[in-house]
DNA sequence: GATGAATGAGTATTCATTCAT
DNA sequence: GATGAATGAATACTCATTCAT
């Protein structure tokens, strides 16, 4: 359905949509959020949001112009700011900082990181849910994703190796563990949707086993 | 739709229905499995299956009488069987054995556990994929293997405890590790479909990673 | 939809409603005509008819009930107005005079139907477009018109023929052929927009092949 | 909606559905003619389909997948067999026969035209309704008659000029009013449903009145 | 007067499922 | 067993019209 270049237009314009949105339009947002995160996009009707966010249906249809523009409009904020500054701030925040150990690095980006994904889970979900099955979705983000990591994440990887504080695996190695660790997480909170989380402690088990897991040791030179 | 009772009933059917399978009814599954996985169950319409089996549509439901009987049909293998088969294979093989050293322990479960991922990417991809919009999918899956888990698996964990061969973090702590990291390795399947693999290369990875991440250490005793 | 009664009304109605229109209104009334012929009634939204006047969608009706009211206040003008006023117009400078020639009383009836014609062409359009497919307004048209000519047209044709001055076929038959050279040319406008046109050429290949095609001859009595 | 191309391509298709075409799909077929003459395309519902059809709504779509396939569907035969074979065919009859005069020239097309007017006036009206409020069926038509036209009529009439068999207008002048007369034909009827018509009376008139207006004269040479 | 958000009845279309042949 | 025509409930979407601000 959607292609690469009209979902990019999408985001742009449903920026500019949300800005100034009424009530009613702004009910029918939370509403298919919460729709699309519990049933799933296909499942969900334009008939749910309209019931779950109390107005009639062709107010559901009133900014959105189709069921995909309310998908999009879901998904913008994450995919459009929420990411790309997600991937910068992980640069800033993480990198810019002079690590002098393999712990203090890995406190700094699992914390922010799980953050990240604690608050937005529902929208995470959506979009795994939606790549899953839509294979154009699926090259978006890995492509988006990717570049994001090629350009910014792997030269610090590097830089880290040559520094010896992180072990000399290939960067796409160490990004697999790194990001795994955290995916896991995600999939955790959507396996266990209302279990309570101690983010402190999650944070902390991770941090340590991947303090440990991506520890440099003497003779790591496997590249 | 399918409830846990149902879905069970299924599962001993299909098992039933699927001995003796005429080559058309194969042709069905086969192509079922396929389009399930590329297109999601929700998109995939049983005129698409009759198309891709060379069937007319009315054929599809000669055997299976519903879609989610499809479903079913599909995922019953590896559900009904694979699953326990695989979970007491796990014991089997990878806890029966005496190990005297975590890299042995993991090397033996990683290896197995990846190829099972691997053959059965297809299923899984299903599975993860239904779980996530299905939330009585989603329980039968957690429980089902939640309950093989804590019988099995944490006894066997706390064993390996005693034996000062893992870390002594709560049992499901190590679990999430270990089975996340195998995890992450089904959502690189996913996320790079026709990408070429070399498995023992990336089981190696897994288990050194595993290894240093999960290893035993004098002060370890968190619990 | 519209009965006659109704639209006799709708047009009594009208013609008070246009007295004194505001610049908003004058501009809806001009962009229904326009997207009305270009694209037909039913094609034409109150929005797309917003649009093209700047208003808001709800300025659309403060004069204008309904659509209907719209279609009736475009058409009005030349349904309540031109049409009676034009075969008054017609009888009068067509017949009244006193010709002596075929040739004279067929060029002062096709140049001044010609340019009517011509001006009037989107209406005529949308009068024509709007009679194919409701068959409430043929009838008003049918009527209307056929009153008209059978009290006026009629005799007039039946004094010239006593003159000789046109061939003696039934009067309904002359008219067809009259009538019918003109709509042709209205067609050839609608086929054909925006082609330039040579009005007076038009009309004197029309007034000479008009002029054979309905000359007296010595034995033409066919009635 | 229906762009060039696509149309083609429909007839085309359209050829191929409609062999073998079983009794509904016929009924639906023709419930679709009707309906669109009386009431126009767009006034017609899906669902009065049906109900005229007697079918379920759902058959409607089996075989003409939109209700603009079922448009296509209906106007097929005279556009992609009827209007191409009848000019051919007009070629053939009225042309390759030597006329020795304009009469029987005359009576060979205006009869054969005439019937198949009065044959296809159904068609021939949604036809010309839907090109009035679709400019790009207008362009269609417009240009697969005009091609048409200026292939084989405009060099058969040049012909007859040659043995002033015919007026010497300019060859569109002549085809104006010889197609014109009978356009006004097929509005009559359009505007008259159910009125009792002599067919024969009707183009005796016709040939008399071309026949007169586009006789050869001394001095015809507008050119 | 003007605005544009909201409404809900109406409509084309889809698709799992049934069933006569 | 296999076929494919038929079904009808479900669903996304449209649009004339209303009304609070």
């Amino acid at each position: 359905m959607i292609k690469e270049a009209d979902l990019n237009d999408l985001f742009g314009q449903m920026i500019h949509k949300m800005a100034d949105l009424p009530p009613k339009q702004q009910r029918i947002l939370a509403a298919s959020l919460n729709l699309f995160a519990e049933k799933g996009f296909d499942k969900t009707t334009t008939e749910d949001i309209a019931n779950a966010a109390q107005v009639a249906q062709g107010t559901v249809y009133r900014r959105f112009k189709t069921k995909d523009d309310l998908l999009a409009a879901v998904l913008t904020p994450i995919l459009k700011d929420v990411f790309p500054q997600a991937i910068s701030q992980f640069t800033g925040q993480a990198f810019e900082t002079k690590y002098t150990n393999l712990h203090d690095f890995l406190t700094a980006i699992v914390t922010d990181r799980i953050h990240f994904i604690y608050e937005n889970r529902q929208v995470l979900k959506i979009v795994w849910s939606q790549a899953l099955t839509n294979s154009e979705m699926l090259v978006i983000l890995r492509d988006r994703i990717g570049q994001a990591i090629s350009e910014i994440v792997f030269p610090q990887i590097k830089k880290m190796q040559k520094q010896n504080l992180i072990i000399g695996w290939p960067a796409d190695k160490i990004l697999t563990f790194l990001a795994g660790t955290m995916f896991t997480f995600l999939t955790k909170l959507i396996i266990m949707p209302g279990h309570q989380i101690d983010l402190d402690s999650e944070s902390d088990f991770m941090i340590r086993f991947l303090e440990e897991g991506l520890a440099a040791n003497g003779d790591n030179h496997l590249v």
